[in-house]
DNA sequence: CCTTATTATTACTATATAGTTATATATGCA
DNA sequence: TGCATATATAACTATATAGTAATAATAAGG
């Protein structure tokens, strides 16, 4: 069946030399992320999907800025969108990224803790 | 022990409003990830410690240029430096860091497969 | 049609940063 | 001390993009 090669990409970047192209993928992945806006896009639709109005409320941000994040969100695959009337609703479509956030948060957890601990041992 | 508000905020983004500053936490975790060369010397670096010297090597990057990810790296929490005489030897200090590349491979591969089904449907 | 509401896009400015070249700062050794 | 090697930093250029203001495009209702 000829599946040995996709699993192994699976978790490849432990195992394989990685090709730019490769890098270039998964760092495009991480940059998308790389703002606070598009993550607070994210978290906004964690619940469900929701039009840019809505949106908009949400985040606090401009129309046209929020607009942008959007798309840029959808062109990477994470989200996906449904018009309804004069509504455009977003959701999510990638749900793996809650778990990279949450991955993230533990690690920065990790290290505050230890910063903490170096302040309250003195 | 009061731990609770601790580890409910390990994987708190699925669960709580996040601040700003958590989100800006976050995305420049991101956001240091994502650059294809940064990317390289941690991929570099999974098998063990190596020297600047070895890395550039590895990498074909300039020596200015590998210094400079190098610090943005340490700076980030995610490698720790070691000198020993004329070297200076980089590691992985945070090795969540492969988990959360092999998340993003993962997502990616996803999405190129259904990009294949579709390709190949027709 | 015309108007209004919603979303997208364009054009612009300001800022951040990747890569590069040149220079500085160690550190080891003769 | 003087020289060579390894790494870091500074200064610069070029590029990317976040935010914004203005405008365009799309759809609904009168």
């Amino acid at each position: 069946m000829q599946t040995k090669s996709i699993k192994s990409a699976a978790n490849g970047a432990t195992r394989f030399p990685l090709t730019n192209d490769a890098l270039t993928l998964i760092a495009d992945r991480f940059r998308v992320l790389g703002e606070p806006m598009r993550l607070k896009l994210i978290a906004a639709l964690k619940d469900g999907e929701r039009n840019v109005s809505e949106l908009i409320a949400d985040t606090g941000a401009q129309q046209a800025n929020v607009s942008r994040h959007l798309h840029t969100l959808v062109q990477a695959g994470i989200l996906s969108r449904r018009k309804s009337g004069l509504n455009v609703y977003y959701f999510i479509s990638d749900p793996t990224i809650f778990k990279l956030c949450d991955h993230v948060c533990g690690s920065i957890q990790k290290r505050l803790m230890q910063q903490t601990n170096i302040v309250s041992a003195r």
